[in-house]
DNA sequence: CCGACAAATCTACCCGTGGTAACTTACTCC
DNA sequence: GGAGTAAGTTACCACGGGTAGATTTGTCGG
C-alpha cells in the first residue's frame, strides 16, 4: 500500500488509533443490525467524524480509505457521507482545520519576535513544526483528492491562506509605497515554495530542520522584501 | 468527468487527436483477433507510445485513462504497459519530456536577453508559455499519480528540474561569495512557486499572462538576490 | 390496540480504473 | 508434421468512492 505512513516523529496532541481494528473495507463494527436504531438518532456530529478522519490518517497515513475513516469514527460509510459530503469535503474541511492550527502556532510564535526577521523566521519554523506533526494529515489534505478537479485538489491548503497572506503583503507594500497588485502572486508563490521545500524535505529528508529554516527564511526574507519593480515596467 | 479538459488556447505542435474514438473502456480498435500477429512484432516502440499518452491527455484531458491512452495508440492496455511501466512510470516519461520542451523553450528564449534582469523574465515568460500550450500533460504529470507515493508523485517535474537549477544558483552564489548551501532548497522553493502561481492561474485566470510574468519575475528576482543571511547565523 | 407510514440505519451493490493472468493464435525448428 | 515458443487479446481481479435498496424501529391515526 502506501510507503510513508506512520514514522512516529513527533506526534503530538491526539493519541493515536484508540482500536478499532481499522481494517478497510471488512468493517469490524459492534455489528449493530440494520434498521431504525433503538435510541434515537445516532450520534455523529460532523466535528467527531472530522476527528475520527484526522486520527485514520494519523495511523494510517495519507491514503487512508473513507472506509477506514468510518471505521475509525465507528460509523458506517452512508454515515460519514451524510455528515461530511464527499471525500472533497472532507479534504477541504481538514484543509481548513490544518489552517487553524498552522495559523495558531504561527500567530503565537510571531507574537513574540523581536524583529521583523525573526518574525518572519518564527514564522517559517511554527509553519514547519505542524506539518512535521501533522505530516500525513498534510498529505492527505494536499495530494488525497479523489480524481477530478486535479487543480482545485492541489490548492486546497492555498487558498484557505493565500488571501490572509496577500492582504497582509499588500498592506506592507501599501505602506512602503511599493506596487501593491503583485500580492496575490506573491502569496500563492510563497506558499509553494513552503509546500514544495517541504514535500521535498519530508521526503529526502536531508537537512536538519533548522538548516531547512533558515534557508526558507533567508528566500523569503530576500523575496518579500522585493524592490518593486526590477526591471522597469509594472504590471 | 474532467473539467478542465481541453479550453484549445494556442495547441501548438502536435495537432489534435487523431481521431480513434478515445471511449475509455470499450476499445473500439480494427479488432485484430488475439493470438500472434501475422507480421511480425506490434509496432510499438516506447516513443509513439508516449507520443500517443500526450495526444490523449491533450484531448482528454488530464483525467485521461490508461485504457484511453492505449486506445489513442491503437494498442491494448498490455501492450501500452510493456512499452511504458505502470502509470507512474508514465508520468515520469511525460514529466520528462516536459522538461525538456521547458529547457528548450527557456534557453532559447534567455540566450537572447540582454541584461540578467531580463533573461529571468524570458524565463517566466517561455516557462508560462509552454505551460499554457501543455496545460493537460502539465496537470497530468503534477497530479496524476496512480495513488501510493504522494509525494513523489507531485514531485516529479520538480525533481527533474531542481538539481540544474541549483547548480547554477549554487555557482552564480561562489561567485558572489554568499553561501551556496541554500541552492537545492531554494531551487525547490523556485520551482515551488512557478507551480502553485502557475495553478493558481490556470484555474482563476484572473490576471493575463503578461502581468502574471511581470509579478513572477519581480518576486523571483528579489529572491534570487537574496542578500545572503538576514539575521544572522548561517546554515 | 393495531396497522400503515415515516425515519434511520446497514448491507450489498454499482461503477470506473489500474494492473495482470489465462487463453488463443502464429511462427519456427527439428 | 508436430512440439515448443513468441506475441496479443480478452477477460478478469482488486480496490476505492459513492449510493440504492433492504431492514428494522418508532410514531400516529383509527
Amino acid at each position: 500500500m502506501a510507503k510513508a505512513t506512520t514514522k512516529p516523529t513527533t506526534q503530538a496532541t491526539t493519541q493515536a488509533t484508540t482500536q478499532a481494528t481499522a481494517q478497510a473495507s471488512t468493517v469490524r463494527l459492534p455489528r449493530r443490525s440494520p434498521g431504525r436504531p433503538s435510541g434515537g438518532r445516532i450520534i455523529a456530529d460532523r466535528s467527531q467524524l472530522l476527528a475520527a478522519a484526522e486520527r485514520a490518517i494519523r495511523s494510517i497515513g495519507p491514503d487512508a480509505t473513507m472506509a477506514a475513516i468510518a471505521a475509525e469514527a465507528q460509523v458506517t460509510k452512508p454515515i460519514l457521507y451524510r455528515g461530511v459530503g464527499d471525500k472533497d469535503a472532507l479534504v477541504g474541511a481538514l484543509a481548513e482545520l490544518l489552517v487553524d492550527r498552522i495559523n495558531t502556532a504561527v500567530g503565537a510564535a510571531v507574537v513574540e519576535a523581536t524583529s521583523p526577521s525573526d518574525g518572519l523566521r518564527s514564522f517559517v519554523s511554527a509553519y514547519l513544526s505542524v506539518i512535521d506533526d501533522d505530516r500525513n494529515l498534510y498529505l492527505f489534505v494536499t495530494a488525497g483528492g479523489s480524481s477530478d478537479d486535479r487543480v482545485g485538489q492541489a490548492l486546497h491548503l492555498a487558498d484557505r491562506s493565500a488571501h490572509p497572506i496577500a492582504t497582509l503583503l499588500a498592506a506592507q507594500r501599501n505602506a512602503d509605497g511599493t506596487d501593491p497588485s503583485v500580492a496575490l502572486t506573491w502569496a500563492y508563490g510563497m506558499i509553494g515554495t513552503l509546500h514544495f521545500v517541504t514535500l521535498w524535505w519530508l521526503r529526502d529528508g536531508t537537512l536538519d530542520r533548522d538548516q531547512l529554516t533558515n534557508h526558507l527564511t533567508a528566500l523569503l526574507w530576500s523575496g518579500l522584501r522585493g524592490d518593486t519593480r526590477p526591471q522597469g515596467e509594472a504590471s
